[in-house]
DNA sequence: CGTGGCGATATCTTTGAGGTATCGCCAACG
DNA sequence: CGTTGGCGATACCTCAAAGATATCGCCACG
């Protein structure tokens, strides 16, 4: 049975009438009445009655044109969703992310995204680096924003775009002595209580912190540990010591602190984006033009790697 | 786009291989490309990855697949239900009947086609003869169960087949004298408070009822008026008199009263079946073919009508 | 550097969808 | 009561396209 014979017995049964119905598929009277008779034949049973008064259908016809009907809206439906998903307006998009990542480029990236794809499944997954780099080369993630370039088996496969520079910054009490300066010295920090993160992805930021400090690890080993950037403001705000973080922390609205830079400026690795070589995904594709729009700085490397989607 | 296309482009996803799943298609493998180029073309999005590792659909190809999937099984059931309601295992049966068919063949024979049809929609309207002859020539009704033959215009259309026999019987309560005749005479009864019902059929039993009792009405004008049999039988079980009442009334088990033949045997319009000539619904079929396994006695007059379903 | 597996392409064959002409049937009408 | 006209079915033809066969191009793999 093909999708004709559906069409042709629904044309019918609306119109009652062969010639009219024919006419309103563009076909002469002849091949509808054979392609009826060929679907009656096949089907086992009369779905039509020719009665003098019109063509209407039998107890069996009008089963049947209830699942025919049906599944023409289905075929219909086939073509609109895969014009859609190949538009990127439907489908998914799985994220793996590093926590601080949502500070800064997230925000703005998501609600972006979330305007313009509206029927998009967002999956947002934190996750540290090493484990995005695995979720990404097993296909378990399309895309992730992690703190320096994927590392491990299989990233050969992946395509990483830095997105966002960043480097370590301190943050005090408004009541701070260093509260007033545009800058503290490495010195400076070296006589202060220190606060600083122990998140998987912090071994980096512990390596840059040992750069700046020397490598008397003693300051280090003294220092508070917090879990994540809001807990180091907050110990800031109450008093306890000077926070060292990314500079990424600044994106907080935190009413009694004070973000100073400290010198020498002391880089962190790059907050990096990473997707499949081989995923042409539109809805991925339609991610990074959203990344490019709101990451003017990267705009450029990301279209040496990829074309744009638009 | 063709029901071909879908179960091509299903078939494809399923075996991930051109080759196989063509061969499970019974065709080659160059027509099936050809195929799939062709719905790739008119869906207007690539809907397969062609890579070494094997066919997989895209996104676009993963949201059509749902689509076809669902549009195949309901091409798939349309032959089914269309072969059941054929075969009259479904649809819909309106019967219009008189009260008392409740009595004597309905309950065997509702039984008994709910059993062997238990998806046809049983639609039961209790009626009298003149509103089931009109609802049955305006095609409000499928079949009728009425008290004599429907009358009215239109009435050509319909094939009426007699079901069952009836008379007058008398019921009175089991201490009355008359409780142990076989029979109560019409002189008898001229001697008695009668019970008689009132239904919009009942002019038909009131006219036997004057035949049986002679045109002098005064005994009929001073008889008790009930709406109906179970009325009657109920009246003549508290004593206050002699129901008189069709002999389908036997049918109500009830303790307390007795049944009594009346002399001279006085008859009542026949139990008449009707249906539309031109009606040729299977389910119609089997009803007739229940009623004539249930009321042995009218399957010849039902045969010489209609041929059997079987 | 073959070699084999796979999908695409080229070309031919054949099925069957659709067109034209006509028939048979019945209701309506002169 | 024959005629006519409308409708669906039938007969026959045409041609588009589904499918078969042969072959190509490509890449992974030995």
């Amino acid at each position: 049975m093909e999708a004709r014979h559906l069409r042709y017995a629904v044309a019918l049964a609306e119109h009652g009438h062969f010639g009219r119905a024919a006419g309103e598929l563009g076909i002469a009277q002849p091949p509808l009445s054979k392609q009826i008779a060929d679907l009656e034949r096949e089907v086992g049973a009369r779905l039509f009655d020719r009665t003098r008064q019109g063509v209407f259908p039998t107890a069996a016809g009008e089963a049947f044109l209830v699942r025919a009907r049906r599944a023409l809206e289905e075929i219909a439906a086939a073509t609109v969703d895969a014009g859609r998903a190949a538009r990127g307006e439907t489908g998914r998009l799985r994220l793996g992310f590093i926590a601080s990542a949502l500070l800064d480029p997230l925000p703005g990236v998501l609600s972006r995204f979330g305007r313009e794809r509206p029927d998009v499944r967002l999956e947002l997954h934190e996750m540290a680096t090493s484990r995005s780099s695995l979720a990404l080369v097993a296909g378990e993630l399309d895309v992730a924003i992690t703190l320096g370039s994927p590392r491990g088996a299989g990233v050969e496969h992946l395509v990483s775009v830095p997105i966002g520079r960043d480097h370590v910054i301190a943050v005090v009490n408004t009541a701070h002595p260093y509260a007033g300066q545009l800058s503290v010295s490495a010195d400076q920090l070296r006589r202060q209580p220190l606060i600083v993160s122990a998140g998987e992805d912090e071994p980096s930021v512990v390596a840059a912190l040992r750069t700046l400090l020397g490598t008397d690890s003693s300051v280090l080993g003294g220092a508070i540990v917090a879990r994540d950037v809001h807990t180091i403001i907050g110990l800031a705000a109450s008093g306890v010591g000077v926070g060292l973080g990314p500079s990424r922390m600044r994106a907080v609205p935190r009413p009694g602190v004070r973000f100073c830079e400290v010198t020498p400026r002391t880089p962190l690795p790059d907050l990096v984006l990473s997707f499949a070589a081989r995923d042409h995904s539109p809805v991925l594709r339609a991610f990074l033009d959203v990344i490019r729009a709101n990451c003017p700085d990267v705009g450029a490397a990301l279209n040496d790697r990829i074309g744009s989607h638009t």
